[in-house]
DNA sequence: AAGTCTATCAACCGCTATTAC
DNA sequence: AGTAATAGCGGTTGATAGACT
């Protein structure tokens, strides 16, 4: 147990304040100034704790106080400064002239938050989310690299975050692929890609539909018990079967939990990725994403049509720098926010994901 | 129109750091 | 140096307004 609350003694008032509590108050201040707050109340005639006069004054009645919605600019200090400092409210208004702790504090749970959380960042961390990541697009960047050279490095950045089992595979896959694509199916007929781990992860759905030519369509929901059935025929051997393979099987982030090849304590990891890197930009402090921080947003159902088109473009530049002047703009709608924020943020997962499983 | 839900934000609580004695 | 009081910080709560059904 703490300290009792100084405000349990002598039975002084709690709760909000009242017109005259903050007449009083003002005057007391602008006569003697701020401080000494454990005597103010008694001298200022108030019914209140020192700590609740000080919170006030602070908070709320601070003549340099600046009210209204936060600016662009505002906002994006914020952020930046949040990488930084972390949840130091009062560090980060220390750089937001006018703007109190509290306040900063109340925006970003209540806005940038949530606004974060949309877009697919993690708003601890300022990383994206690994639960909200779409693996398939680095893998098809790889698949698809017309240098012909596989950049299995491109996927070291995450290979720590993957089941272990998986990044295997899909290295294997792709190494194969690129050595020769016959060998690669040889791969594929002899471990039918349904060994008995795979067996239990994959769902049957997913590897049916490799039992078709072409596969970068919605996956056809089947019974069929013939998991372990040869995945590919080898006159029906195609790189978009090799794709629609990779896409499948790194594309369980989103969907849920039982299905998920990713362990249960790396959903709640991240990329091991600097924190401001999430954002893109041109400010040094924010450096521009590389391609394998390409996103793709996840579908309306979660899980079933996968579309590949969906994937986020390259980064923009920051539209200003930290320390500009103002570009706006107090009065602006969320939406006009969201899509300012958007291309702040490079890569958006859709409305209809409840993001409120990652808060 | 009424009831319910959701978002917002002022204010409080509990803790740590700092200061005074 | 040790102790108590005070200041300050970050997390949380709860009242309320507005949106939604």
């Amino acid at each position: 147990m703490g300290r009792a609350p100084c405000c349990d003694k002598n039975g002084l008032k709690k709760g909000p304040w009242t017109p005259e509590e903050d007449h009083k108050l003002i005057s007391y201040i602008q006569q003697h100034g701020p401080g000494n707050w454990r005597n103010l109340p008694k001298n200022a005639a108030l019914q209140r704790c020192g700590k609740s006069c000080r919170l006030r004054w602070t908070n709320y009645l601070r003549p340099d106080i600046k009210r209204g919605r936060f600016s662009f600019e505002e906002e994006e200090t914020i952020i930046q400064l949040h990488s930084i400092l972390g949840n130091k409210w009062s560090a980060i208004a220390a750089r937001l002239p006018g703007r109190t702790d509290n306040e900063i504090k109340n925006y970003w749970n209540t806005h940038i938050r949530k606004r974060l959380l949309r877009n697919g960042i993690d708003p601890v961390t300022h990383a994206p989310r690994l639960d909200l990541l779409d693996l398939s697009t680095l893998l098809r960047s790889t698949l698809y690299n017309s240098s012909s050279l596989l950049n299995v490095s491109n996927l070291l950045g995450t290979q720590a975050l993957l089941n272990p089992e998986l990044f295997r595979l899909v290295s294997t896959l792709l190494s194969l692929k690129q050595e020769n694509p016959e060998t690669l199916l040889q791969y594929l007929q002899q471990n039918q890609l349904c060994n008995s781990q795979m067996q239990n992860q994959i769902p049957t759905s997913h590897l049916n539909q490799f039992q078709t030519p072409v596969s970068c369509e919605a996956p056809t929901c089947t019974t069929s018990t013939a998991a372990c059935a040869p995945l590919l025929d080898q006159t029906q051997f195609t790189q978009d079967n090799l794709e629609a393979l990779l896409s499948n099987l790194t594309n369980f982030n989103g969907q849920n939990s039982q299905e998920n090849l990713i362990p249960s304590t790396l959903t709640e990891s991240y990329l091991t990725q600097p924190p401001s890197q999430a954002y893109g930009g041109s400010n040094p402090s924010v450096p521009v994403p590389s391609e394998s921080s390409s996103f793709q947003s996840l579908n309306n159902n979660g899980n079933q049509n996968f579309n590949f088109d969906s994937v986020i473009s390259t980064p923009l530049s920051s539209p200003t720098p930290l320390n500009s002047s103002s570009t706006y703009i107090n009065g602006s709608t969320e939406d006009e926010r969201e899509s300012y924020c958007s291309s702040l943020l490079k890569f958006e997962i859709p409305e209809s994901l409840d993001i409120n499983d990652f808060m």
